[in-house]
RNA sequence: GGGUAGGUGCCGGAGUGGUCAAUCGGACAAGACUGUAAAUCUUGCGCCUUCGGGCUACGGGGGUUCGAAUCCCUCCCUACCCA
């Protein structure tokens, strides 16, 4: 009789802030417990922003399968949406294979969808439309969401233009926007590492410092030229500082920005109670053998 | 030594007799998050508060005035220029 195996479904997260050695603690993991490594990060996603995104090279993935890095050119348009599509069936294609994903990054907007099973509206990014609602107040698309939804209108942020405008575009296709539902398809096992505030500050400062010393500015360059300055390069931080001419203190502001990006990453992970957070790599050990054992079962 | 410009909250920088605890940025803190999420957005940010208000504040001291960050005197400090 085939019975259908519980390990099928099982699936390791882990996140934190930048900088906080998620990376290197996925490939160990994945290296002991037969796995692979699944991207969850918005931008190392992207293909050619190696240094500034700080994408595993060759020798850091030591041999370990990494999923989804880099493969998205950063001229595309890219959503959560999407990138949940790919990953589900990334994982899916590895616990196939009776491996076992370690889904690894600090984009909360793209790790949720994936562990959660978020439905979202299918409803792609209308540019014309999005163009149209731009010049428009706040107040006016406000009005315009109410008229089409008021329920979505009641706890939608107001002053935020750009949901505003989203909520419109899911909202005329629709005419409203559904209620977003969970359906969990993964057993997760949530790991987290959280260095502390002052910690992370070195590590920050340190790893700017080696990108910068890697080459980031050659490598912005040489992806501008190649694309242009395209919105996922004027948004990412370590590429933006150079849109117009290098900023100065250039280090000093690529190492702050990340600083404040890190603690509104932690915003996300603070207040989920599901996540074990790691005081070393033997509690990862530890919780991951029971977590399999109980599956195998 | 002489001249000029200045000294404002953690920082930058408005204000130039009342409506100023002081516009606005930044930093910092907390938070939101329905296909841009390393994005976008919100709130707080002198101290105390029974949330009515109270107290201390615009380099120090003194004065004018009903009332001063704003006017006068004096002292200290900073920058630049002339010696």
């Amino acid at each position: 009789m085939k019975r259908k195996r519980k390990t099928d479904k099982k699936l390791v997260v882990i996140v934190g802030p930048t900088a906080s050695g998620k990376t290197g603690l996925a490939v160990k993991l994945a290296k002991k417990f037969k796995g692979e490594v699944v991207c969850a990060d918005s931008r190392q996603i992207y293909s050619g922003m190696k240094i500034g995104t700080a994408q595993p090279d060759k020798r850091e993935k030591a041999g370990v399968p990494h999923r989804l890095f880099g493969i998205i050119p950063p001229k595309k348009v890219f959503s959560a949406a999407a990138y949940q599509k790919m990953a589900l069936k990334t994982v899916k294609d590895i616990q196939k294979q009776g491996k076992m994903p370690f889904l690894t990054g600090g984009s909360a907007f793209y790790i949720y969808p994936v562990i959660e099973g978020w439905q979202f509206p299918k409803s792609k990014a209308d540019p014309v439309l999005r163009k149209k609602l731009e010049s428009m107040s706040l107040a006016r698309l406000f009005q315009m969401l109410r008229g089409l939804d008021k329920k979505r209108a009641e706890n939608i942020d107001k002053k935020n233009k750009r949901r505003l405008i989203r909520a419109v575009e899911i909202a005329k296709r629709f005419g409203k926007v559904p209620e977003i539902t969970k359906k969990p398809v993964f057993d997760c096992l949530i790991l987290g590492i959280d260095p502390g505030k002052d910690e992370l500050k070195k590590r920050i400062e340190k790893r700017t410092e080696r990108m910068l010393k890697q080459g980031l500015e050659k490598e912005v360059k040489s992806l501008v030229k190649k694309y242009g300055w395209t919105d996922v390069l004027k948004n990412t931080i370590g590429y933006a500082e150079f849109a117009q001419g290098p900023a100065f203190p250039l280090q000093e502001l690529i190492a702050l920005h990340t600083e404040q990006f890190a603690k509104r990453q932690m915003v996300w992970f603070k207040k989920d109670k599901r996540i074990h957070w790691l005081k070393n790599q033997k509690q990862a050990n530890t919780l991951i053998k029971k977590f399999t054992e109980i599956f195998s079962l």
